[in-house]
DNA sequence: TGCTGGCGTTAGAAGCTATAACAAACATGA
DNA sequence: TCATGTTTGTTATAGCTTCTAACGCCAGCA
């Protein structure tokens, strides 16, 4: 109320449509959570909001357009939550199990990313740009990791690293610390989607003993 | 010709059924490998086929049902790829590399198996039976390979292990091979499908070197 | 006050899954 | 050989989906 500053007047136009963006994002996060991104209907949407089939599309151009924006919404969040991590001091144990209480808070947003991929479908450059953020942060929590690795048995694997390192932008950790953010990516992913997909139900261990040996093994030099 | 046993004597109306199921599911292939399962249409496979719409759910009684069938034969050649890197002697290396080539061929099966889970979806009981035969087939590998683990960092979750084996059947293989085992599935489907899905594409690195080098570290003690 | 742009509506095309009702072909028993 | 019943195909139809088109209205701005 004290705020009144009206640097940032915006429109009571842009003010209302923006909201109704993100009602209907809200709903569609709703119907993912409970059907899966394929059960994803706009007419639902619509008619839940009050508003009827066609009108959705003055705030999303398609069914598409409303689920990469989703995409987008979830590497942001996932890059945020993983730039959380790194700069509270957070090593690769504390990293790997933020990243789990993430994807168990919404398997479908975790699938949104990493499941499934439709054949013909191509991520805008900006997503690409954020999924680059979120390597920077793994980069950073693993080159604050114990330094020197010990000798690993993929050595080969991490030579080949120190000359194909253009993924990693301009991060100057060594190849060892590339070797070990790739390992951290492909592991945890490993994991935790059979977690999520389900496929350790009904065979009776502990998942979350599970996850943290993968994690103890992974940080433990190798 | 010679083999005029009509013992295995099949009706033509039998063997005409199963010969149009079989087109049916080799267009549905055909689909999903090009558009994913979401992609699928009934329609459209029963036009393929020369025949109108709703004749084709005298074959298959939904789509559903088509797609569980062809989830099944997946889950069967997965299993009979297994057994066979199994039996001839392969190695842990050699089974993986098998699985990879089988998951390369076609990666939207190895999705249609290890790909987002639909929220409703419950698989039927014979399906979990072989997904069962796929496990004991990993078991055996795991078993013959050194017989001694290094000691682990996760010493814990292979103790733990060695109370909740149900889920290894009557597999006679102990707690370090069980744990072995698991290390294999999760981390080859890490690698696995993250390189199926793409995102390893335009980073760089040899994703040869990459698979190489996490079976070396899986089998190498550890 | 009057104009314009954004919003919501209904109508409709084209696609899908799936069911119902009906016709033809086929296999088999009397 | 003829009749009966099963199996396979057809068209029609309901109900759902995405998405476009054409129209009316109302709010905000000059």
């Amino acid at each position: 109320m004290a705020m009144a500053a009206d640097a940032d007047a915006v429109s009571p136009r842009e003010r209302y449509r923006s909201q109704v963006r993100a009602d209907i994002k809200a709903r569609a996060w709703e119907q993912i959570a409970k059907a899966g991104a394929t059960g994803l209907s706009l007419n639902a949407i619509a008619k839940e909001l009050g508003m009827s089939g066609p009108a959705l599309y003055r705030y999303f151009g398609s069914r598409d357009e409303l689920i990469t924006e989703l995409i987008r919404d979830t590497y942001r969040g996932l890059a945020d939550t993983f730039r959380a991590a790194a700069d509270s001091g957070a090593g690769i144990g504390g990293l790997a199990h933020a990243l789990r209480r993430w994807a168990l808070d919404d398997p479908q947003r975790y699938f949104l990313v990493y499941g499934t991929p439709v054949p013909g479908y191509q991520a805008p450059a900006d997503i690409t740009g954020i999924a680059q953020e979120i390597m920077a942060a793994l980069l950073d929590v693993c080159a604050a990791a114990e330094p020197e690795a010990p000798p690993s048995a993929s050595a080969g694997f991490t030579a080949h690293l120190s000359q194909h390192r253009e993924w990693a932008g301009g991060h100057p950790a060594p190849p060892g610390v590339l070797r070990r953010a790739l390992a951290f990516w492909t592991r945890m992913h490993g994991v935790l989607s059979l977690e999520l997909a389900g496929h350790f139900t009904g065979m009776g261990f502990d998942q979350d003993r599970l996850f943290d040996a993968e994690v103890a093994e992974l940080a433990s030099g190798r």
